[in-house]
DNA sequence: ATGAGTGCAAAGGCTTTGCATTAGG
DNA sequence: CCTAATGCAAAGCCTTTGCACTCAT
Protein backbone atom coordinates (compact mmCIF):
# COMPACT_ATOMS: atom_id res chain seq x y z
CA UNK A 1 0.00 0.00 0.00
CA UNK A 2 2.64 2.36 0.55
CA UNK A 3 3.96 4.17 -2.55
CA UNK A 4 6.92 2.34 -3.51
CA UNK A 5 4.51 -0.34 -3.93
CA UNK A 6 2.88 1.05 -6.84
CA UNK A 7 4.96 1.55 -9.49
CA UNK A 8 2.50 1.93 -13.07
CA UNK A 9 -1.19 2.46 -12.22
CA UNK A 10 -3.59 2.13 -14.86
CA UNK A 11 -5.59 4.86 -16.37
CA UNK A 12 -9.34 3.45 -15.28
CA UNK A 13 -7.74 3.86 -11.45
CA UNK A 14 -5.78 6.80 -11.29
CA UNK A 15 -9.34 8.57 -9.98
CA UNK A 16 -9.40 5.71 -7.30
CA UNK A 17 -6.23 5.72 -6.33
CA UNK A 18 -6.18 9.39 -6.07
CA UNK A 19 -9.41 9.25 -3.76
CA UNK A 20 -7.35 6.94 -1.52
CA UNK A 21 -4.37 9.37 -1.04
CA UNK A 22 -6.40 12.20 -0.51
CA UNK A 23 -8.14 10.63 1.66
CA UNK A 24 -5.41 9.12 4.17
CA UNK A 25 -4.91 12.88 4.73
CA UNK A 26 -8.32 14.06 5.35
CA UNK A 27 -8.99 15.82 2.14
CA UNK A 28 -12.05 15.20 -0.43
CA UNK A 29 -11.75 14.70 -4.23
CA UNK A 30 -13.44 17.89 -5.24
CA UNK A 31 -14.17 18.41 -8.84
CA UNK A 32 -11.61 21.21 -8.90
CA UNK A 33 -8.97 18.70 -8.21
CA UNK A 34 -10.49 16.03 -10.39
CA UNK A 35 -10.22 18.02 -13.47
CA UNK A 36 -6.86 19.42 -12.71
CA UNK A 37 -5.38 15.33 -12.13
CA UNK A 38 -7.59 14.46 -15.60
CA UNK A 39 -5.47 17.64 -16.94
CA UNK A 40 -2.30 16.29 -15.56
CA UNK A 41 -3.16 12.48 -16.60
CA UNK A 42 -4.28 13.52 -20.40
CA UNK A 43 -1.31 15.31 -21.06
CA UNK A 44 1.06 12.71 -19.85
CA UNK A 45 4.21 15.75 -19.48
CA UNK A 46 4.58 18.31 -16.81
CA UNK A 47 2.49 21.09 -16.50
CA UNK A 48 2.96 24.91 -16.01
CA UNK A 49 -0.26 26.14 -14.01
CA UNK A 50 -1.86 28.89 -17.07
CA UNK A 51 -1.76 25.18 -18.95
CA UNK A 52 -3.63 23.58 -16.16
CA UNK A 53 -6.22 26.47 -16.22
CA UNK A 54 -6.69 26.14 -19.38
CA UNK A 55 -7.43 22.71 -19.30
CA UNK A 56 -9.98 23.69 -16.07
CA UNK A 57 -12.07 26.34 -16.89
CA UNK A 58 -13.35 28.82 -13.80
CA UNK A 59 -10.87 27.21 -11.46
CA UNK A 60 -8.95 29.96 -9.91
CA UNK A 61 -5.28 30.25 -10.00
CA UNK A 62 -4.99 30.13 -6.51
CA UNK A 63 -7.57 27.21 -6.32
CA UNK A 64 -4.88 25.30 -8.85
CA UNK A 65 -1.94 26.49 -6.51
CA UNK A 66 -3.92 25.42 -3.23
CA UNK A 67 -5.05 22.01 -4.82
CA UNK A 68 -1.94 21.17 -6.11
CA UNK A 69 -0.26 21.63 -3.03
CA UNK A 70 -2.64 19.52 -1.31
CA UNK A 71 -2.03 16.72 -4.44
CA UNK A 72 1.38 16.82 -3.67
CA UNK A 73 0.83 16.27 0.36
CA UNK A 74 -1.21 13.31 -1.00
CA UNK A 75 1.64 11.80 -2.98
CA UNK A 76 -0.16 12.17 -6.05
CA UNK A 77 1.57 15.05 -7.84
CA UNK A 78 5.10 16.36 -7.96
CA UNK A 79 6.12 19.95 -8.26
CA UNK A 80 8.98 20.08 -11.31
CA UNK A 81 11.30 22.59 -11.21
CA UNK A 82 12.69 23.16 -14.87
CA UNK A 83 13.72 26.45 -15.68
CA UNK A 84 13.34 29.72 -13.77
CA UNK A 85 9.68 30.35 -15.03
CA UNK A 86 6.85 28.52 -14.20
CA UNK A 87 6.69 25.58 -11.69
CA UNK A 88 5.14 22.70 -12.96
CA UNK A 89 3.46 19.97 -11.70
CA UNK A 90 2.99 15.99 -12.72
CA UNK A 91 1.32 12.84 -11.76
CA UNK A 92 3.99 11.04 -9.09
CA UNK A 93 5.77 7.88 -10.35
CA UNK A 94 3.79 5.86 -8.70
CA UNK A 95 1.04 6.34 -11.13
CA UNK A 96 3.20 6.77 -14.47
CA UNK A 97 6.11 5.16 -14.02
CA UNK A 98 9.92 6.01 -13.61
CA UNK A 99 11.21 8.94 -16.07
CA UNK A 100 12.58 11.95 -16.91
CA UNK A 101 12.11 15.39 -19.05
CA UNK A 102 13.07 16.91 -21.90
CA UNK A 103 13.23 20.49 -21.69
CA UNK A 104 13.38 22.42 -24.97
CA UNK A 105 15.88 25.92 -24.05
CA UNK A 106 14.24 27.41 -26.43
CA UNK A 107 10.45 27.18 -25.44
CA UNK A 108 10.96 25.93 -22.08
CA UNK A 109 7.94 22.67 -23.19
CA UNK A 110 8.86 19.68 -21.02
CA UNK A 111 7.92 15.78 -22.36
CA UNK A 112 8.45 12.74 -20.76
CA UNK A 113 11.36 10.41 -22.05
CA UNK A 114 12.00 6.72 -20.40
CA UNK A 115 15.73 4.98 -21.02
CA UNK A 116 16.35 1.59 -20.55
CA UNK A 117 16.17 -0.30 -17.38
CA UNK A 118 19.53 -1.85 -17.44
CA UNK A 119 21.19 2.01 -17.91
CA UNK A 120 18.98 3.17 -14.96
CA UNK A 121 20.17 0.49 -12.41
CA UNK A 122 23.79 1.00 -13.70
CA UNK A 123 23.35 4.91 -13.07
CA UNK A 124 21.78 4.53 -9.13
CA UNK A 125 24.22 1.93 -8.46
CA UNK A 126 26.98 4.59 -9.77
CA UNK A 127 25.22 7.92 -7.45
CA UNK A 128 24.96 5.80 -4.44
CA UNK A 129 28.48 5.16 -4.89
CA UNK A 130 29.41 8.34 -4.79
CA UNK A 131 26.84 9.77 -2.67
CA UNK A 132 27.52 7.16 0.54
CA UNK A 133 31.87 8.40 -0.08
CA UNK A 134 30.31 12.06 0.34
CA UNK A 135 27.97 11.08 3.35
CA UNK A 136 25.15 11.73 1.41
CA UNK A 137 21.72 9.54 1.80
CA UNK A 138 20.58 9.40 -2.04
CA UNK A 139 16.91 9.13 -2.01
CA UNK A 140 16.69 9.27 -5.48
CA UNK A 141 17.58 10.90 -9.07
CA UNK A 142 16.75 13.61 -10.99
CA UNK A 143 17.91 13.41 -14.68
CA UNK A 144 17.16 15.97 -17.69
CA UNK A 145 17.39 15.61 -21.28
CA UNK A 146 18.44 19.65 -22.44
CA UNK A 147 18.31 20.88 -26.35
CA UNK A 148 15.59 21.90 -28.85
CA UNK A 149 12.48 20.68 -29.55
CA UNK A 150 10.45 19.92 -32.68
CA UNK A 151 8.65 22.45 -33.56
CA UNK A 152 11.66 24.71 -32.73
CA UNK A 153 14.17 23.64 -35.10
CA UNK B 1 38.97 28.64 -29.10
CA UNK B 2 35.63 28.05 -28.29
CA UNK B 3 33.81 26.59 -25.11
CA UNK B 4 33.76 23.33 -26.44
CA UNK B 5 37.99 22.93 -26.86
CA UNK B 6 38.57 23.99 -23.32
CA UNK B 7 37.83 20.83 -20.75
CA UNK B 8 39.16 22.03 -17.47
CA UNK B 9 40.94 25.02 -16.25
CA UNK B 10 43.44 25.01 -14.01
CA UNK B 11 42.81 27.43 -11.14
CA UNK B 12 45.25 29.95 -11.58
CA UNK B 13 44.09 30.49 -15.22
CA UNK B 14 40.76 30.93 -14.29
CA UNK B 15 40.75 35.08 -13.93
CA UNK B 16 42.19 34.66 -17.01
CA UNK B 17 39.82 33.12 -19.38
CA UNK B 18 37.13 34.99 -17.12
CA UNK B 19 38.77 38.51 -18.81
CA UNK B 20 39.02 37.36 -21.96
CA UNK B 21 35.37 35.57 -22.46
CA UNK B 22 33.87 38.96 -21.06
CA UNK B 23 36.13 40.14 -23.48
CA UNK B 24 34.56 38.69 -26.34
CA UNK B 25 31.19 40.04 -25.48
CA UNK B 26 32.83 43.93 -24.76
CA UNK B 27 32.60 43.40 -21.29
CA UNK B 28 34.94 44.27 -18.48
CA UNK B 29 36.41 42.34 -15.96
CA UNK B 30 35.60 44.49 -12.78
CA UNK B 31 36.46 44.18 -9.77
CA UNK B 32 32.50 43.06 -8.36
CA UNK B 33 33.08 40.52 -10.99
CA UNK B 34 36.38 39.11 -9.64
CA UNK B 35 35.53 38.65 -6.19
CA UNK B 36 31.83 36.67 -7.68
CA UNK B 37 34.04 34.63 -9.78
CA UNK B 38 36.42 34.32 -6.67
CA UNK B 39 33.53 33.20 -4.39
CA UNK B 40 32.54 30.80 -7.06
CA UNK B 41 35.82 29.11 -7.69
CA UNK B 42 36.40 28.86 -3.68
CA UNK B 43 33.18 27.15 -3.20
CA UNK B 44 33.80 24.69 -5.37
CA UNK B 45 29.56 24.06 -5.31
CA UNK B 46 26.46 26.33 -6.87
CA UNK B 47 25.73 29.55 -4.41
CA UNK B 48 22.80 31.54 -3.69
CA UNK B 49 22.74 35.08 -4.25
CA UNK B 50 22.62 35.74 -0.11
CA UNK B 51 25.94 33.20 -0.34
CA UNK B 52 27.83 35.31 -2.93
CA UNK B 53 26.64 38.35 -0.98
CA UNK B 54 28.38 37.15 2.18
CA UNK B 55 31.35 36.74 0.31
CA UNK B 56 31.29 39.68 -1.72
CA UNK B 57 30.66 42.31 1.11
CA UNK B 58 29.82 45.94 -0.39
CA UNK B 59 28.88 44.12 -3.34
CA UNK B 60 25.03 45.34 -3.68
CA UNK B 61 22.34 42.77 -4.64
CA UNK B 62 21.10 43.73 -7.91
CA UNK B 63 25.03 44.20 -9.01
CA UNK B 64 25.16 40.68 -8.03
CA UNK B 65 22.43 39.41 -10.16
CA UNK B 66 23.57 41.99 -13.08
CA UNK B 67 26.89 40.54 -12.93
CA UNK B 68 25.78 37.10 -12.65
CA UNK B 69 23.72 37.68 -16.14
CA UNK B 70 26.73 39.12 -17.50
CA UNK B 71 28.71 36.15 -16.71
CA UNK B 72 26.33 33.89 -17.51
CA UNK B 73 25.96 35.64 -21.25
CA UNK B 74 29.84 35.66 -21.19
CA UNK B 75 29.45 31.72 -20.98
CA UNK B 76 31.48 31.55 -17.34
CA UNK B 77 28.48 30.93 -14.95
CA UNK B 78 25.55 28.88 -15.07
CA UNK B 79 22.63 29.41 -13.37
CA UNK B 80 21.16 26.28 -11.38
CA UNK B 81 17.78 25.55 -11.21
CA UNK B 82 17.53 22.79 -7.73
CA UNK B 83 14.10 24.08 -5.81
CA UNK B 84 12.24 26.95 -6.10
CA UNK B 85 13.44 29.19 -3.73
CA UNK B 86 16.85 30.86 -4.33
CA UNK B 87 18.29 30.57 -8.02
CA UNK B 88 22.20 29.42 -7.28
CA UNK B 89 24.86 29.81 -10.08
CA UNK B 90 28.22 28.04 -10.34
CA UNK B 91 31.03 28.48 -12.68
CA UNK B 92 30.32 26.75 -16.33
CA UNK B 93 31.83 23.24 -17.19
CA UNK B 94 34.42 24.56 -19.21
CA UNK B 95 35.93 25.40 -16.38
CA UNK B 96 35.01 23.12 -13.59
CA UNK B 97 34.78 20.07 -15.80
CA UNK B 98 31.31 17.94 -16.12
CA UNK B 99 29.78 17.30 -12.80
CA UNK B 100 26.66 16.91 -11.33
CA UNK B 101 24.68 17.68 -8.13
CA UNK B 102 23.35 16.36 -4.87
CA UNK B 103 20.86 18.36 -3.57
CA UNK B 104 19.56 17.72 0.17
CA UNK B 105 15.76 17.95 0.46
CA UNK B 106 16.20 19.19 4.14
CA UNK B 107 17.97 21.83 4.09
CA UNK B 108 18.43 22.46 0.16
CA UNK B 109 22.26 22.76 -0.02
CA UNK B 110 24.05 21.91 -3.17
CA UNK B 111 27.34 20.02 -3.72
CA UNK B 112 28.98 18.72 -6.69
CA UNK B 113 29.84 14.97 -7.45
CA UNK B 114 31.24 12.93 -10.68
CA UNK B 115 30.46 9.97 -11.91
CA UNK B 116 32.93 7.67 -13.93
CA UNK B 117 33.03 8.22 -17.77
CA UNK B 118 32.26 5.08 -18.73
CA UNK B 119 28.68 5.48 -17.20
CA UNK B 120 28.40 9.75 -18.49
CA UNK B 121 28.97 7.98 -21.83
CA UNK B 122 26.36 5.05 -22.05
CA UNK B 123 24.11 7.27 -20.22
CA UNK B 124 24.41 9.82 -22.99
CA UNK B 125 24.23 7.96 -25.95
CA UNK B 126 20.88 6.37 -24.67
CA UNK B 127 19.80 10.00 -23.70
CA UNK B 128 20.67 11.05 -27.13
CA UNK B 129 18.67 7.65 -28.54
CA UNK B 130 15.44 8.59 -27.10
CA UNK B 131 15.44 12.00 -27.62
CA UNK B 132 16.46 12.00 -31.48
CA UNK B 133 13.39 8.97 -31.60
CA UNK B 134 11.04 12.25 -30.31
CA UNK B 135 12.53 14.29 -32.89
CA UNK B 136 14.49 16.48 -30.14
CA UNK B 137 17.93 17.74 -30.47
CA UNK B 138 19.91 17.04 -27.03
CA UNK B 139 22.32 19.41 -26.14
CA UNK B 140 23.43 18.19 -22.96
CA UNK B 141 22.11 16.29 -19.90
CA UNK B 142 21.69 18.00 -16.59
CA UNK B 143 21.72 14.60 -13.20
CA UNK B 144 20.95 15.64 -9.90
CA UNK B 145 21.05 12.91 -6.72
CA UNK B 146 18.12 14.23 -4.19
CA UNK B 147 18.52 12.98 -0.67
CA UNK B 148 19.61 13.90 2.72
CA UNK B 149 23.01 15.75 3.31
CA UNK B 150 25.65 14.34 5.92
CA UNK B 151 24.34 17.45 8.60
CA UNK B 152 20.80 16.87 8.06
CA UNK B 153 20.67 13.07 8.53
C1' DA C 1 -25.56 23.73 10.53
C1' DT C 2 -20.59 23.18 10.00
C1' DG C 3 -16.30 22.87 8.23
C1' DA C 4 -13.81 22.21 3.87
C1' DG C 5 -13.25 24.31 -0.59
C1' DT C 6 -13.37 28.33 -3.59
C1' DG C 7 -12.84 33.09 -5.67
C1' DC C 8 -11.11 37.48 -5.36
C1' DA C 9 -7.87 40.62 -3.95
C1' DA C 10 -3.89 41.74 -1.37
C1' DA C 11 0.54 40.52 0.36
C1' DG C 12 5.18 38.02 -0.04
C1' DG C 13 9.63 37.02 -1.78
C1' DC C 14 13.00 36.53 -5.37
C1' DT C 15 14.52 38.95 -9.38
C1' DT C 16 14.72 42.74 -12.62
C1' DT C 17 14.71 47.52 -13.91
C1' DG C 18 15.09 52.85 -13.71
C1' DC C 19 17.85 56.47 -12.59
C1' DA C 20 21.39 59.21 -10.71
C1' DT C 21 26.25 58.59 -9.34
C1' DT C 22 30.86 56.69 -9.72
C1' DA C 23 34.72 54.76 -11.94
C1' DG C 24 37.55 52.74 -15.49
C1' DG C 25 39.93 53.50 -20.10
C1' DC D 1 35.55 62.92 -21.18
C1' DC D 2 32.35 59.05 -22.08
C1' DT D 3 30.51 54.89 -21.67
C1' DA D 4 30.12 51.03 -18.62
C1' DA D 5 29.25 49.66 -13.95
C1' DT D 6 27.22 50.39 -9.43
C1' DG D 7 23.89 51.40 -5.46
C1' DC D 8 19.52 52.38 -4.06
C1' DA D 9 14.83 52.15 -4.51
C1' DA D 10 10.87 50.91 -7.03
C1' DA D 11 8.57 47.81 -9.96
C1' DG D 12 7.61 42.92 -11.77
C1' DC D 13 6.21 38.38 -11.61
C1' DC D 14 5.09 33.94 -9.74
C1' DT D 15 3.21 32.21 -5.67
C1' DT D 16 1.00 32.31 -1.19
C1' DT D 17 -2.28 34.06 2.06
C1' DG D 18 -6.55 36.43 4.21
C1' DC D 19 -11.25 36.66 4.21
C1' DA D 20 -15.91 36.15 3.02
C1' DC D 21 -18.95 33.12 0.48
C1' DT D 22 -20.53 28.58 -1.14
C1' DC D 23 -21.20 23.87 -1.18
C1' DA D 24 -21.39 19.25 0.39
C1' DT D 25 -22.24 16.34 4.23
Amino acid sequence: MSAHTHVHVQAADIAHHVATQLGEIGQRFTSGRRSIVDALVKAQRPLSIPEILKHTKGLAQSSAYRNLTVLENAGVVVRVITTDEWARFELSEDLTGHHHHMVCSVCGAVDDVRIPDSIENELDAALERVAKKQGFAMAHHRLDVVGVCKSCR
